[in-house]
DNA sequence: AGCTAAGCGAGACGGTACGTCAAGTCTTCAG
DNA sequence: CTGAAGACTTGACGTACCGTCTCGCTTAGCT
């Protein structure tokens, strides 16, 4: 997935797969150790025991490099069928929370702010990560109109939103503690359903004009 | 706000007020010229028509002169009785926005890594904004509450969450257009309503209970 | 004379001199013990107790560092009048000699070869050196021709030529010892006065027609 | 002479001798349209359609590469006997200038330096060049002495430094065209012979004491 | 009015990381 | 074992930027 093009299988040496797991373990601890903007592409080289040289094959930039290290390869990928929209929707949002819990310690902010400065890891990061979390929220909510579930279907980019934001703002934005998390989950999860059993703005018309 | 210590009273020339002018403003320029990463101090000195000197006089580093910039000293600090809850959340929604799409594009990821970076920059974050929306959003409650509102009282942290992130992941996680934000407003505050009316998980128990 | 372009009296903190002893000083030692291909920017840098960029800021690449310190500015740039030719071009024999062994054992030959690999250092070389180098031995031949002392005026580049080349030769060709230079220089005086007392080959002449 | 160690004469494939040329061609190629520093292994492997591993199955480093290629195995090794000292002069001095001008131009400085900075190649270069240089020299003047061409017998080193020396610098030192060498060289046989008819500074003492 | 401390633009300074590139070694597959 | 291909480690190069310091000058405000 990192490769940027796997020579052809003719001649030549090829690539050292323990190479490239070196660097992801270097890259991991470091982060760990000394924070997104204390890392340094020779100190990786030097803790992964490779040369420069063998991470620019792989990852044109620092950038890159820690893209393809952090983020796996499958990211909501699957979406199977827990029975009901409200469970399916608890194992996106359990999932969701994972995926921002696992890196070390304040490594998401500094990918985002790489994401945002880099077109290229932009794309990369659209093609591989909001296409899948796109096509599972629509299978999501294409089962759960199956099944009768939705009085209206919300909107796909503003459900998505509204379970990954509030994760990312407690994290990020807010610095709750992961632990807490559960606490913002649950209460969110209720708003997420509410989206799908009232009309689109119902309640705030309610509300707005008593 | 933005000086480390003004001159003891005694003798000196006093800072020249036209430079922190001059110094915004290359800032700002520049960052919607050159972005966040290609922002560098030589470039706002010169821009400035200003010495490097005379930016770390004011500030302390360059992650600091952005911060300082980038963020308005008053933030949710005032919240005007708009007579109803749902008429107060939309207006905290809409300086929530506000304060997210006036800074120059892909500037807020940029802040928000360097933020999670420097403890000292942290602190500011915090005291500076968090603790205002946090007594913006307590305040709502509780008239909410004395207007009779509130069937239940939503953890604020919560619901602080839940306002902002989504409004952040809507624009820098699944950069989505600025311009359909209402799609997202009018969902999140149907959303953010049916957490001050229903049991704190009941939509949950319920639907995964039928 | 190794300043690039030294800035315009007006403002700006001025170079500073004592950079410019350190870094020559660094240059020199390193020389003598690492060698002409040992040497490496980083350790000047760190030798001279400076920053890489202060030296790049005088020296446009390595190896122009290098020439600056070696060459001195003056060389050969007057020519005393001795009383004789013989004393003229013994003198001359003496500073060439003297060039040529200060510089720490063995840059002379790695300089010469970074003055042939690139056009601009070979243009300073040559107006730096040749010129003057020319200079001089035109003054001496035209005094010696006042005097009455030439039958015949040399070409002023072959007598060049046969001043520096052997003793050039002894040193970095045959590497014959320093020490043992006056074996050459003797002998190469009497067959540089030849040039000067007889006509233009008429020797090769004679010899070749006995 | 060349090969490093030729395989024991064992079982295996056999060295392709067509390698050898291959390597050859391109290293004169790529020096005459790089230059000695432009020059680059990996070039030459690719120009002469050759792993790098087998370039260096014979030639130990890049500096002996070029050295075994450049230097032709024969160098001043006949002395051939033109039945005057002048005329065997002319001939050495024809064959000195030979192999300094057929070398693509400015090579003989780099490999000079190359050949100053890694004493194996220095230890080979005497042995090959000085050694055979020295005995062919030695040799001339034997003939002379029996012919009684000798009034005096110069130092060998010395006659040799006189030799070499002025043409190298003619090309290398003040570079002036080769096609001008021969006004040096007539000059310069003059000047040798002066060496062999008069007293060891006999001309300078005449000079110096008038 | 003069003194003085601080401000000011300019840019050199030490330091540190980046990404590139070359040398020489090693590893695969084919013959 | 030779050969081509090319990945590997090592380490220098030259660039760029940060945050500090130094220069010569200007500008208030206290005495």
């Amino acid at each position: 997935m990192s490769a940027r093009k796997q020579a052809r299988n003719h001649g030549g040496r090829p690539r050292d797969s323990r190479v490239d797991d070196a660097i992801a373990s270097a890259v991991q601890e470091l982060l760990a150790e000394v924070g997104y903007m204390g890392l340094t592409m020779a100190e990786v080289a030097a803790r992964a025991g490779v040369g420069k040289a063998a991470i620019y094959r792989r990852h044109a930039t620092k950038q890159e490099m820690i893209f393809d290290v952090l983020l796996p390869d499958q990211f909501l990928a699957v979406a199977p069928d827990h029975g009901s929209l409200s469970a399916d929707l608890a194992a996106v949002l359990a999932e969701i929370a994972d995926s921002m819990t696992t890196p070390p310690q304040g490594t998401i902010p500094g990918l985002l702010a790489d994401i945002h400065a880099d077109p290229a890891l932009r794309d990369r990061f659209d093609r591989k990560y909001l296409e899948a979390q796109r096509r599972t929220l629509t299978e999501i909510l294409d089962r759960a109109a199956a099944r009768g579930e939705l009085t209206t279907r919300p909107d796909p980019a503003a459900l998505n939103a509204l379970l990954v934001g509030p994760v990312f703002a407690w994290l990020f934005l807010l610095s709750e503690s992961p632990e807490q998390l559960p606490v913002l989950t649950s209460a969110l999860l209720d708003a997420a359903l509410a989206l799908t059993s009232s009309g689109p703005s119902g309640a705030a018309v309610q509300a707005g004009a008593p």
